[in-house]
DNA sequence: CTTATTCCCTGATTGC
DNA sequence: TGCAATCAGGGAATAA
């Protein structure tokens, strides 16, 4: 599923091909008539669209944002399925796509969702979309202080914790879990109870684990591709997610799998503690 | 404020 | 072989 990585993986791949494109034509599926989040209808959302120039590719957690020449930013967030595909011959024949915008330079970007859960904003402020998102864990923002502050007084797990993007943005099921294995700190754990050193283990350990998975070009267990329709190489190098019943990389014993909060969470009960 | 649960979505997988 | 139940999970909404 697009996480932070897989997100910023399409951010460097579209940088390129869309800054500086104008958008010439846009079509919406009548069959994906939530696509549209604001303005909420297929035809106010394209008349936003068609005419304006992309300064820039940004990210903020799992968001993709394209500030438009007018001052308004364009925002797409993929939540499960959703894709964004630059095709340069045109959309494909596809029953799943969903959205297309012509550009300036003859390309096409593709939006493709199966199971319709992706959603895309236009507004004047994007602080309204993505004004409650958590520090970015990439850059250094993400302070041990600010997420021991973060953690601190809460009973909920840590696993738990760490999906709540108010707290960290862009970490999803794949890397909450492989972080807390990196970390060596059980899911089951109450956030409350981790020490300050255990909390600046997970503070590297999210860094390295989400550093790592955007050289591997994402995670796709399942669906997920990049702009160009290839697949991420992480699933390879993942210690945990998906592995129950295998033998964990760092001490042999099996890998678990339990549930928190109706998530599927691994992790290794023999150095996870 | 907190925490837990439900819903949206549909293809792939699992169970009988 | 077929069909139904289950699973995947990000985030909004709702309940307590």
């Amino acid at each position: 599923m697009p996480e932070l990585p897989e997100v910023e993986t399409l951010r460097r791949q579209l940088s390129p091909l869309l800054a500086g494109r104008l958008i010439l034509e846009a079509w919406f599926s009548p069959e994906m008539p939530q696509l549209p989040a604001w303005p909420p209808e297929a035809a106010s959302l394209m008349s936003w669209l068609v005419g304006r120039r992309v300064l820039s590719v940004e990210r903020r957690g799992k968001y993709l944002l394209f500030p438009l020449d007018d001052g308004n930013t364009w925002i797409v967030h993929l939540r499960m399925t959703g894709a964004l595909l630059h095709c340069p011959g045109g959309p494909p024949e596809d029953r799943f796509l969903r959205a297309w915008f012509r550009l300036d330079d003859g390309s096409w970007l593709c939006y493709r969702d199966v199971r319709k859960l992706g959603r895309m904003w236009v507004v004047p402020d994007p602080g309204q979309v993505v004004g409650k998102l958590g520090p970015e864990p990439l850059s250094e923002r993400l302070s041990a202080d600010a997420l021991l502050r973060a953690l601190q007084g809460r009973r909920a797990l840590v696993k738990a914790l760490l999906l709540d993007q108010r707290l960290v943005a862009g970490l999803g099921n794949i890397y909450a879990d492989e972080a807390l294995h990196a970390a060596g700190i059980s899911p089951l754990r109450p956030g409350a109870s981790l020490s300050p050193q255990e909390v600046e283990r997970l503070r590297r350990a999210i860094h390295e684990v989400l550093a790592r998975a955007t050289h591997h070009g994402g995670t796709s267990f399942w669906a997920y591709v990049d702009a160009r329709g290839e697949r991420g190489q992480h699933q390879l190098h993942v210690s945990v997610y998906r592995r129950h019943g295998q033998p964990c990389p760092r001490c042999g014993m099996a890998v678990a799998r339990v549930r928190v909060g109706g998530r599927s969470t691994h992790y290794c009960p023999g150095c996870q503690v």
